[in-house]
DNA sequence: CAGATATAGTTGCGATAGCAATCATTCCGA
DNA sequence: TCGGAATGATTGCTATCGCAACTATATCTG
């Protein structure tokens, strides 16, 4: 069995990466906020941005954005509000519905994404070596797969 | 200036990390809710149990939680109700307050500590290498002072 | 020392989102 | 094919937490 406790290099490592984490992702939202957009519209609108037709059904939606699909359904009711997406009840399934980008929503997107990619550029990515940057994908890809697997 | 879009490597190492963090500490949190704790409340105790006297002005505990002082005062609230913690008015200063960990809430973090610790090291630490463990300390770090230079 | 300003904390309000329950539709097995 | 199970989505309820407004105390300035 492992040890009860962390090294104190791991323990660093944990530390500065959970308090970091959420500092870093309030600061990136606020850099959303003059398009009035916050992360979760952002990654709704960018999801639909890459579907095929831009447009996936609403539990594929809730899956890629993690949340459940009551919190989506409440998500929605803001984007729906502000056109930038709309809903479009499935033909071949009755219970299905589909969220799907509007013009609007894509210009939008368009306009938010390049200050978005900036923030996260001047935020994170452009302080990290190379070799950072592979350690931090690599890192969180096996985590990432470990999670999947307890789930499964 | 730099580059408007981030590269294949940067892009990749961004979305796992966001995509992954949420799922890692939504799992980290179920193993703590057989304690009756959540994050937050784990945190807070955390937070107590290091400090001197194990008590901490309300302010310096909402600004080491990453809470507004608004926020501090309602998760109080909770560990409050069940008495893990008690609020102490401060003599010096009638305007200040101290969050104070009782006996109990030090018992309950002694019990929880270890397995919140044996659940950050089986999805996470251990499946990392020592030298990723310390790319992640090392870019967060980084990632931190930039962060706290920005606002300062 | 009086008045302005700053600091500590709480409260009302609103936004987000999860859980459990509900309803509709579809799928599956005897 | 018919009845039960599974799936997709929504709603009521609840909890967390930020912002702005407010109260109370402390500090600073003239």
């Amino acid at each position: 069995m492992a040890p009860k406790w962390l090294s104190p290099a791991e323990m660093a490592a944990w530390r500065t990466y959970i308090e970091t984490s959420g500092d870093l992702l309030r600061a990136i939202e606020k850099d959303l906020a003059p398009f009035g957009l916050d992360r979760g519209d952002y990654q709704l609108l960018a999801m639909l941005s890459e579907a095929p037709d831009q447009r996936l059904r609403m539990c594929d939606l809730a899956d890629s954005l993690r949340l459940t699909r009551s919190g989506l359904t409440r998500r929605m009711d803001g984007v729906l509000k502000k056109k930038l997406v709309t809903r479009v009840q499935s033909e071949e399934d009755g219970r299905a519905a589909y969220a799907s980008l509007t013009p609007k929503g894509l210009e939008l997107l368009k306009q938010a994404a390049p200050e978005h990619l900036e923030s996260v550029r001047r935020l994170m990515i452009d302080l990290l070596s190379p070799a950072e940057i592979k350690a931090i994908a690599s890192a969180f890809s096996k985590i990432s797969k470990n999670l999947a697997q307890q789930n499964s």
